[in-house]
DNA sequence: CTGTTAGCGCGTTCAC
DNA sequence: GTGAACGCGCTAACAG
């Protein structure tokens, strides 16, 4: 066991290194390095010994070093607003599966709802040249959009559609899908339909103008709540009580999100209220949950865990393929879940 | 606005770098480099200067550069079994945002609850030369245990606690927390509690021995139900109706996941059982819903965030302070939560 | 407070 | 199929 030969230079790490592996097998560095990164190069023979010489030595490439070398990271940025929101976490399984097994790793990070925070965190990101960014919808400020441009980094918006997209896009309209609820409703014979949203982040504000959109078409009224703080169950419940207090007579509610629809429907089944027949209730994401609660919740799907494969897939055509994108928007769609409570 | 002066060099990747900022700034690129990294030992009017030619270029670090340059990454990785568990987005979110103001990234990886598949992303996330490594649970192989300790990267197991941890460990007994929970309902009066659990990774096994062992305490019976699914309201409410079609005189349910515990609740509720009169339900890990089910739901509490904070500080003094560390373990502890559902 | 020198570990380029 | 030389962009070490 020959180990502590090296203490020439005083900045060694100590770790074990190509050139390492090299001088145990006999062989030049550079015939490592193809040996364990283009294989079809290099000899049987050789690529048993360094195979060994690897294992003895149990070398690890540096990762840096080679992204140096080659300005490739193998690193995916992805930048989401939240992971309490149950949304994300399937979208980020959809990309995580994907990527992983394609060599590339997740970088992650939270801007908690807030562009600024999406501002620094990009900016940060980039120094790690990432081979790709994920961003999560379309209102970046401009000076991001412009610090995404010039990076030349392929990037995917997901969640919502852009009109004019930063690169590539996956997402869907979720003004359509609450204005195709919203009809629903209506045509279910509900005249006084409310909507409730929390956070009103730009989705849940997309959300609300379709919901707007719907009750105009049908030359209804608009009764509308909405909170600034995170969407839950608790807030469901509380902005649920606030609407119905002021306007008693309403027969629908629509919600911005799955928590704070099934924070209303325990409320009202609390309170006594029969669901759908005093109140109707519907949500939006089809959460997990949302079929099993009592009575099951009409909401809005959308394929969260496609939407991540599918960002994931773009990206990684793109990168192979300097070239075409393979898609520029993909329109991911959404379907209307209708259940009992409704 | 002169530019393409450079293409001297075949290699070159066209990105700005620090030396072109030193050219512009008419500095020495070391003098860039203590700007940007230790602003104290830079004059005023440099950095001013560097500053600005920072802005005008767009200068952007490579990181890549930086950590081979000095070995350090300023990366964390993290390692969880899975994110659609609810747990994990909070603790995640301590992390985050604890090792984020402190200038970290945080590289994140899903073993789906694999020890093999945790192996090998230790093994890729060490090439990242990480500066931290967070890995779930103590359950890791052999062979990952030595790669994280020859690594020489400060590692914490959070979740559970280690009799013999790798490095640093912030966590909870989760079978005291069961056995603990199970005594109370045993002291609430039930006499024939039984135990349901899915996914059956580490911490829910424990759960269920801290339920046996409060059973033989009592001298009761043992009324166990598991399954390797995945938790979800769904399987809770399968494997209710499951046990108790069996054991029809069970009069309490402890469940090894609030998501568990919800969906047998509402299955209870739609079978017009009364919780807790005719059947107690009681969870674990109090997720943000449970409080709001009806009845609310009786279940352990486990500080969360606050787990991923301290698993953070730990990390961070222990890289500030490349000596001892400032926790060897950590019993973040639990509280039992007695709502109406027992 | 500022600069010079050298090298972190690997992969590209070009030669054999 | 294999190797030598050099450079990727930055910072540690040691001047001055």
């Amino acid at each position: 066991m020959k180990k502590e030969k090296l203490a020439i230079s005083s900045r060694s790490t100590g770790r074990i290194t190509l050139s390492d592996v090299a001088e145990h097998a006999g062989v030049s560095p550079i015939t490592v390095s193809r040996a364990l990164k283009n294989p079809l190069q290099v000899s049987e023979k050789l690529k048993e010994k360094i195979a060994i010489s690897v294992k003895v030595l149990g070398y690890i490439p540096n990762h840096a070093a080679r992204s140096l070398a080659s300005s490739e990271s193998k690193v995916i940025t992805v930048i989401f607003p939240s992971l309490s929101n149950a949304v994300f976490p399937d979208v980020l399984d959809g990309l995580h599966d994907t990527l992983v097994s394609a060599g590339y790793r997740i970088l992650l990070a939270n801007t908690h709802y807030s562009s600024e925070q999406e501002e620094t965190l990009v900016k940060t990101m980039l120094e790690q040249n990432p081979d790709g960014i994920i961003v999560t919808g379309i209102d970046q400020t401009q000076n991001t959009r412009e610090l995404l441009k010039l990076s030349n980094t392929p990037v995917v918006q997901i969640m919502e559609l852009d009109q004019n997209p930063i690169d590539m896009n996956v997402g869907l309209s979720h003004f359509d899908a609450s204005y195709d609820l919203t009809n629903y409703l209506y045509s279910l014979g509900y005249k006084k339909i409310g909507f409730i949203g929390a956070r009103m982040d730009l989705r849940s504000r997309r959300r609300m103008e379709g919901y707007q959109k719907s009750v105009l078409d049908q030359n209804g009224n608009e009764y509308v709540l909405s909170s600034l703080k995170n969407t839950s169950f608790k807030q469901g419940s509380e902005l649920f009580v606030e609407l119905i207090s002021k306007h008693s007579d309403i027969d629908a509610i629509a919600f911005s999100n799955d928590d704070l629809a099934a924070g209303a429907l325990l409320e009202a089944t609390r309170r006594g209220m029969r669901i759908p027949e005093d109140i109707a209730i519907a949500g939006f994401n089809d959460l997990h949950f949302s079929e099993e609660l009592i009575p099951p919740l009409t909401t809005v799907s959308i394929p969260r865990y496609e939407m991540g494969k599918q960002a994931a897939e773009c990206l990684l055509y793109k990168i192979a393929n300097k070239k075409q994108p393979i898609c520029n928007q993909i329109n991911i769609g959404y379907s209307i879940v209708p259940r009992q409570s409704t």
